[in-house]
DNA sequence: CATTACTTTCTGAAATTATTGAAAGTTAAT
DNA sequence: ATTAACTTTCAATAATTTCAGAAAGTAATG
């Protein structure tokens, strides 16, 4: 079981991508070689394939499992684990943007939350409350619109997608129409 | 210039969250001090405020304006050059949007754009060029709508926010009409 | 041009994070 | 119950990142 060149650069740049992604190196290359490899792959062939150690294997699948992108298969009379990616591309890339939002957005919602409840003391406070204020409603909406993303059926999402600049003008044609719903 | 409770804690929740957010601890926590406070402050009170060293400050203030989220500003008659955020809230979200973009999603599509190019050479090879390609239009996809996002007004953009679940009813009813005009 | 008031760069120490490999744990088969 | 085939944990070590403080750089002032 040995990669190809191109593969390899592959899996090897998940590996460099893995930090900005939100996991390490090892972890990141663990991801790549089991989304371009067709079987799945045992704990063994992973510290193979990417000669690292088996121990840093089941590191790194303890995290990828707990950021749901892998699951395990077994194959009767083996009683090795073998592992897949769990779904495909977007279903790994959407577990990926939950997870991130949870790490990166969720804690400081709270914070901001905590903080706005407090009354201003001077001014410098209300300067600063008003400024925590603009982030918290920016992370609401950023929260909020990714909640309804999820929530839209694939073929919607398709759409959606595909409606590029359209995008403003369905805009203004919605407002047009809820205006004469009102009426 | 000293920092109320609430407001240091504020800051150092942005230190926390920094390398979440893609800087480092000590770049967090200069953001959060520069947004909280009214008023631009000199290399110095950022070292004084955060208890840092002004060399760190310096290197922070580099990575900031990379990031384009600072501005300087001077004040006459005096040598010192003052620090400010650039823009506001939402502006200073967009930036670290586009940053990240650049950092975590422009690679990748580059490496996968090269590999996609090469013919496949064995069954393995297609496999991993399918789920490349996968990937490949998830990043376009991605890119595309954000780019999009940003040419969107303001005004327009804060109805695209407001609009919630409606946005699935607002695809389904644009599909309507352009049907209709196609007609 | 020398001094003063600043800013930037650099280096090694400290802190943090990742990795190995050996030991311990688990499970299934005999 | 023992062994064999695995997996997980963890302490030691290696690699990376961050940081303070000193040294070097720059530019305004008299």
């Amino acid at each position: 079981m040995s990669l190809s060149d191109k593969n390899l650069a592959f899996v090897m740049h998940c590996g460099e991508m893995g930090s900005r992604w939100g996991f390490n190196r090892t972890i990141g290359q663990m991801c790549g070689l089991l989304i371009i490899t067709k079987n799945p792959l045992t704990a063994n062939e992973i510290a193979d394939a990417l000669s690292i150690s088996r121990g840093n294997v089941s590191m790194g699948i303890k995290e990828l499992q707990s950021w749901q992108l892998i699951r395990v298969q077994h194959i009767p009379g083996d009683r090795k684990e073998y592992y897949a990616p769990a779904g495909d591309i977007w279903d790994m890339a959407n577990r990926v943007f939950e997870e991130r939002k949870k790490r990166e957005i969720d804690p400081t919602l709270s914070l901001l939350r905590d903080n706005l409840l407090d009354e201003a003391v001077n001014d410098d406070e209300v300067y600063a409350q008003n400024q925590m204020a603009e982030i918290h409603n920016l992370l609401e909406t950023v929260t909020k619109w990714s909640s309804e993303l999820q929530r839209l059926t694939p073929e919607q999402l398709n759409k959606l997608m595909k409606l590029g600049s359209g995008i403003g003008k369905v805009i203004d044609l919605k407002d047009k129409i809820f205006k004469k719903e009102k009426e």
